[in-house]
DNA sequence: TTTCTTGTTGCAACATCTGCAACGCCCATT
DNA sequence: AATGGGCGTTGCAGATGTTGCAACAAGAAA
């Protein structure tokens, strides 16, 4: 749409490849030199490229002071809310979402079961990390030693006789989890209560966030839950794709086809 | 420079404090919404911006690729970290490396103290510059006219009591840094974080990073982490002699397993 | 329904960008 | 020291791309 912008833009990748001169730059982009210096100069007083001592240009650093202020000021739950709110539309039942922060997982929203029957969760209070579903799922997703560290330093209160009993049998569920990509609890926390939850990732691919439906087996089975399994995870792999922003993300070459 | 181009670029850092419509960004941009609009369209074609599902912009999953690259592209990172992991590992704190560009120094890594105390820092973040022991060792490397000019443009916020005071101090205290070959901040960002730090050397002399460690007095005093400063330097002089390529190169295979 | 708000498009005026050619600087070679 | 080549930089005139306007479209609110 604006050529300048178009033809600036197109620097940045280039660079990402490597360093490279202003003949180099202005040869690959297909203009004079003296284009391709000016805009070179409006990256480099962007802070969008550097200019090293041999005087070739590389990537700079204000490129990753943005993505990481952007990072900072994005909010799951915005993002996830809206999605939360139709799933919970069309299921009826309770929808958590969570998040994992030193060495907790912690409630950060929640969408009420349209049913008289509820359970016991509050936002911004820790979750049962043992049992519930949206802990094994953040849980799975940390570094191998951390994981183990993190397993052996937990207590494992038997709330059910299905809870998790110690470490050993919470590192395999782990490690079950992450292959599955999704989790469960039935019963592990309250005997009537059986759980789905889903991953939400980021752009770099580690986990954000994790959701989940719970629902009172006097209302649904847990083979009836598990069957809405497929729409939690549909549902989470779109809050991760909003998220992570790679809607309608082009390769590289479409732009000078395009053009 | 290039006016279009200017206009384009002063749109990320203005999303990156969060989403903002098309009418929010013409009028912080000072254009016409039509203007904002081409400008707009042009950074989602090269995935710099994304739209949410609201129709409000915000910045795209390519920054996030491309800042990435552009870190990685920082080769000295690649030769440091399996350092300042090993580091960590003996000494338990929190280590940092840093680099100067454009009047800024920016944390490049950073490996977490294992100990659950941990510091406000993180990767692409620019650093306290006026108190933080890297920021002192990179700008007393600058030659002097520069030097002295940083110095008298910074601002020198009193973080805490200890905080680096004015220009005049800083350039004392550079020059002290200069002649010893290290830094330190005592309590100078944060009153109960001390912290101190080495220099990493080119082939040429100068410095290409700083590095340096951290550690809340509450895990141990201002005399116990000076009592590691030879580790430490030794440490900075092990990456810069295996970043110069002087010595006998370590570990190769360090790097494939590290990264 | 009407009324507002917000995003989008076509267009004519013109400001901005482009490519050129000449210049200057630095380094390597003689 | 002088010469020559490589590369970055600058001023300029022409023209291309960009701008702001005003009108339109679409959706939300009243």
């Amino acid at each position: 749409m604006s050529q300048t912008v178009d033809r600036a833009l197109s620097i940045l990748p280039l660079l990402a490849q490597g360093p490279a001169n202003l003949e180099q730059v202005a040869d690959r982009l297909g203009v004079h030199k003296s284009t391709a210096l000016r805009l070179l100069r409006t990256l480099h007083e962007h802070g969008m490229v550097y200019r090293q001592a041999d005087q070739r240009y590389r990537l700079g650093a204000r490129l990753f002071a943005l993505a990481q202020e952007a990072v900072e000021n994005l909010d799951v739950r915005d993002i996830a809310h809206p999605h939360l709110v139709a799933l919970n539309e069309k299921v009826g039942h309770t929808v958590h979402l969570a998040v994992y922060e030193e060495n907790e997982v912690l409630y950060i929203d929640k969408v009420e079961s349209r049913y008289p029957v509820r359970m016991y969760s509050r936002i911004g209070k820790p979750v049962a990390i043992t049992v519930a579903a949206v802990a094994k799922l953040l849980l799975a997703d940390l570094p191998e030693p951390e994981r183990r560290a993190v397993a052996e330093r937990l207590d494992y209160p038997q709330y059910t006789a299905r809870s998790t009993p110690d470490a050993t049998a919470f590192l395999a569920e782990l490690a079950k989890v992450r292959e599955q990509g999704w989790a469960t609890d039935l019963g592990g926390h309250e005997e009537s209560i059986n759980c789905i939850g889903a991953p939400i990732r980021g752009a770099d691919g580690r986990l954000v966030a994790a959701m989940s439906v719970s629902a009172p087996n006097v209302v649904v089975s847990a083979e009836e839950l598990l069957a809405l399994l497929p729409l939690v995870r549909r549902t989470a792999d779109a809050i991760s794709r909003e998220y992570s922003g790679n809607d309608p993300v082009r390769t590289p070459q479409d732009h000078k086809e395009a053009r």
